[in-house]
DNA sequence: AATAACAAGATTGTCGACAATCCATCAAGA
DNA sequence: TCTTGATGGATTGTCGACAATCTTGTTATT
């Protein structure tokens, strides 16, 4: 998923410290190895990544814009902590707006872009034979679809959003639950009729299936982290 | 519109030097006094807002989280100038996501609430007569009413991507374009209707309404921004 | 005249130190 | 024993100074 951590790190080489920094969180936080709801100690990180206290508070600032942190003035940030709730409204959010931007894409896709997106999907098949389907393509393969998908519709706001803060903290609580999408082959196949219907320029079909892609991960969701009261909800 | 600044300023007195002059710096970007696309000099703004650069670089980071503001390492920062095309981007995922908002509105909004709201829509009435509807309404007031629907919707999340960045950018292209949102009765009466059908609880057409309003909008600004090629989707 | 290299100035990035605030521990009293 | 208050330590917030980088204006060369 090297797209979305350039995203925020401005393409290329990294320049300042803050910035170089505040990717090295993302991603430390991402995975877990600074666990949700810790707190951040300032002069503990510094030292941790050999800077001052200046840098890193702007980059604790950019993981604040992202919310990734949470911060109380006076008292410190911690590393955000999503509640079952907020990881559902997030993929009603995530329906509604790649719904929208599956529909753009299927308008303004290239066809180039297309036949390489449809190559990624015959990666992930591989890597699914292969290592019995789970590692990569559940955690990180998954979403570089949904990501190229936002790319192409070309909505740059659009892209902005989605790639900005929602796709961190969806990785995020990927690596913390482990999930274990429970069914990878199903959810590849899902990924080629998608790609069907933008192949054949099929906005609203494309919108409508991921739309159920995605409302079928959120349902999943809910029943996982809130199996005894299941909402009845269409 | 005191509600949306309060929810970057984290309500009440604020504390830390950082976020005050962030709010400073939110509606005077907001307002014009800092012009689209002027380079913004960190000795010049600590002088000005009489602080140091640390702080002011703090807040310069959490602008261009809300977009903004673009910085360039060893640049310097600007203020974000939208293009006509970003400005249509904006308004197509407001129609999907403040669209959703509406449904959930239509569901979890308290009756006190939605009689609240009534009385908002009145008072915008008195104002459009009073002064002969520009000043107030048009640019804070009609935005009032989407915030209330979308707090409404009790989707935090939602909430805060809406709240936090794209209505800024919509209060800035308005007071940019100084827009002379064409017909104030009309948009008020759309406002009525729409939230007839969340008092109905009648979530589908609240959906509909919604997506109309800001349609019509979006529509309204494709016009405006590019009279020439007017395109034909729907 | 136009382009390229250079130099001076200004601006951004980084650091370490000091001030203000919070937190935890402990002590005193009810 | 529990609550309340104070005190010491640590952390966050702020500042001014120095280093690194860019920009601009000038000069020299083709």
């Amino acid at each position: 998923m090297a797209e979305i951590i350039e995203l925020t790190e401005s393409s290329a080489e990294v320049r300042t410290l803050a910035d170089r920094v505040s990717g090295q969180l993302i991603t430390a936080i991402v995975r877990g190895d600074i666990p949700p709801g810790q707190k951040i100690s300032e002069p503990e990180l510094a030292r941790t990544y050999g800077i001052s206290r200046g840098p890193l508070r702007e980059a604790i600032r950019q993981l604040e814009g992202l919310r990734l942190v949470v911060r109380i003035p006076h008292v410190g940030a911690r590393v955000v902590s999503l509640t079952p709730e907020e990881l559902v409204e997030i993929y009603r959010i995530r329906e509604a707006l790649e719904g929208m931007a599956c529909r753009l894409a299927a308008e303004n896709m290239s066809t180039a872009e297309i036949n390489s997106l449809r190559e990624l999907l015959y990666q992930h098949e591989r890597n699914i034979q292969e290592i019995d389907g789970r590692a990569y393509f559940q955690k990180e393969g998954d979403l570089d679809f949904h990501y190229r998908i936002v790319q192409s519709s070309k909505n740059t706001k659009l892209f902005e959003l989605l790639g900005g803060e929602l796709y961190h903290l969806v990785r995020m609580y990927r690596y913390q639950f482990s999930v274990s999408k429970s069914r990878p082959q199903r959810a590849l196949k899902e990924h080629h009729r998608i790609l069907d219907a933008i192949e054949e320029r099929d906005g609203e079909l494309a919108e409508l299936l991921m739309r159920r892609h995605i409302g079928r991960a959120r349902r999943n969701i809910e029943e996982r982290l809130n199996p005894t009261n299941k909402e009845e909800r269409e």
